[in-house]
DNA sequence: CAATTTATGGCAACCGGTTGACAAAAGCAC
DNA sequence: GTGCTTTTGTCAACCGGTTGCCATAAATTG
């Protein structure tokens, strides 16, 4: 006889069971052919190929699949296809709300096409970033970058592996989704010079942030336009304390409206002034960007440019899945629109500092 | 001459290169193998079981890997082992700054024993929160379920499968982290005695929140103590917008402070408050709960119950892990601790409504 | 009805690792 | 040198799908 010699042929289970594998576990498209009377290859086919198999086997087969409550083996498929229906998200800090909707709008628009998100933070380092990125590269289809801190030839050299697409900056040769600051801040510097401001500084972010710059040439053309003086302030970091720490250039430097790069800036700074007796908007206006959660919790409420984050974040997954699916621009910018959030912390000077 | 007759014989190549596939295309343990002038498997060992090759014939291996610059292919390893080096995150809204710390906690944690995070949102439906988790479970060592909304059984179905590990409830037989919330909430209801209110209303969460039946349970017990007066309220939603909802029944209600089932309750209720002409705290205190993010943005700035929640994500990681390693308790609660953040939302009644 | 095209299912190789069984080599005592 | 144990590397089977190629059955055509 040809019986192996398996001497205790018992399943020899440990005294404690462990997770899975026990009777139930996964059906294969094996158990499937067994079941349905075919081959494997053609249960393969049936269950990917539309069309490839008879409607008569296709319907046993899958018949079969209900049965056995089949669901395919993601790694099985990957191994030979490289296909993984996952893409990655990297952002630079997952408690950044500017962030929240970005990451949501991404991941609603990753599962509404089968997709899976796997997200990841840098920790605002440049180096982690990488790291992470090409960590996820190895297990991802596609790349989303929000707000990358990591310089231009090193995003190309990732989008050179697999398809990238990056949020809130532009990058040459690599598909984009930028807000386009310009009709946001147009209508936020026309309401300040309706209110009769004269003069009007910027506080920016990180020298490193290429949105910062172009929220600057946009506040100085928009001056221009409306015959504003502008004045550029530097910050030490984009947070509310950042923003705090920013107050006292502002009460120098003379100007009676403020816009900041971001709505932590623009917190922090109306904290800070408040604390010392000013009152906001009466003898300062102030206006932030982005329009994050919670920008309207203050008193007075925040005025805003808002930025369609979560459209960025859809608009890029979309971006990215048409690019994997074959369709799409390789390269080029998708902009969105930006617009003013008129609330309560702009407005009429009316006792001057 | 054997030479194809291809009219352009050029490397037909597009007029775009697609990605990767190129000559760079990824080292293997075979590739390995051949450098180094051993076996395949013996690369395979070298590169995970420690110990299993002699020194020499390591070295030998790893400057090959090294050198052809090899990084494993997930996939080829996951199909036999099962083992991904990843796990799921599902919570019920990703734009829920409850959430943000859990998920960064469980992140960095994830990242720190080289694990990979993947994140999944339920959008508040027990429905699509178990269709996301059994499609995660697919790929994931392990799962957590911040705060489900699942009933009790599905949990624990799926927790016979993978190891699962629970924040915010407490589920029999399934690990859970849970913050105690008796701590803060009496420092909270001894603050209020201590400031002369009698009356205290509790403002409830969604029905199937059991961490909102425990702080009712916590408000009552702590009430009782201090011999105050405890009436719950029922909200719409847990949101902002629930607050403002909730804001006549808590006039009518006659208690002079309120505790939230969360912080955005608290801070719609307030803006709403406010925005009727009604002081706070100086006619009504508030106090939220969880600390979010924003909570001290409002004027006043919030009181609240705060939970650790990024303790909550990295414990809730680090026992998953431990688990996942065959170390650590398959079940238990883990306590972590409350405390109040006392800000400006509370405080004395000086003027009566 | 034979000839030919097309639709359909099967075979087997492959993706890139892991692992149990085993044999060759090395170490060691006598 | 012989016999025995311990190291160390190799062989080959496997994980669960996908896919090119081929044979056969069915459908179409002349």
């Amino acid at each position: 006889m040809t019986e192996p010699k398996t001497p205790d042929a018992a399943p020899t289970a440990g005294p404690f069971k462990k997770h899975g594998r026990d009777g139930k576990s996964n059906a294969t498209i094996y158990d499937i052919a067994r079941v349905a009377g075919v081959n494997a290859s053609t249960v393969s086919r049936a269950l990917s190929k539309p069309g490839r198999v008879s409607p008569k086997t296709q319907k046993l087969i899958e018949d079969a699949a209900a049965e056995l409550n089949y669901q395919v083996n993601p790694f099985a498929r990957a191994l030979p296809t490289g296909k993984t229906n996952t893409f990655g998200l990297i952002v630079a800090d997952i408690t950044n709300p500017t962030f929240f909707d970005i990451i949501r709008g991404a991941e609603a628009t990753a599962t509404d096409r089968d997709y899976t998100l796997v997200l990841a933070e840098s920790a605002e380092s440049p180096a982690t970033e990488l790291t992470a990125a090409r960590r996820l590269m190895a297990t991802v289809d596609g790349l989303i970058l929000a707000s990358p801190r990591m310089d231009d030839d090193n995003i190309r050299a990732l989008a050179q592996d697999k398809p990238v697409v990056v949020i809130n900056r532009e990058v040459e040769g690599v598909p984009c989704v930028v807000p386009d600051v310009h009709k946001g801040i147009s209508e936020a510097v026309r309401s300040l010079a309706a209110h009769g401001h004269q003069k009007v500084a910027y506080v920016a972010g990180p020298p490193e942030s290429w949105m910062s710059e172009q929220r600057w040439d946009g506040v100085q053309a928009a001056c221009d336009w409306s015959r504003l003086e502008a004045v550029r302030l530097e910050s030490t970091k984009p947070t509310v304390d950042g923003g705090r720490q920013v107050a006292r250039d502002v009460r120098a430097s003379g100007a009676t409206a403020v816009l900041t790069y971001n709505d932590l800036l623009a917190i922090g700074l109306m904290q800070e002034l408040q604390a010392a007796g000013i009152t906001v908007p009466d003898q300062i206006s102030i206006v932030g960007f982005d329009d994050i959660f919670g920008a309207d919790f203050t008193t007075p409420p925040l005025t805003t440019v808002r930025s369609p984050l979560g459209e960025c974040g859809a608009g890029a997954a979309t971006r990215l899945l048409d690019l994997l699916h074959g369709n799409g621009e390789p390269a080029g910018t998708l902009s969105v629109e930006t617009e003013l959030v008129l609330r309560g912390s702009s407005g009429r000077i009316l006792s001057p500092l």
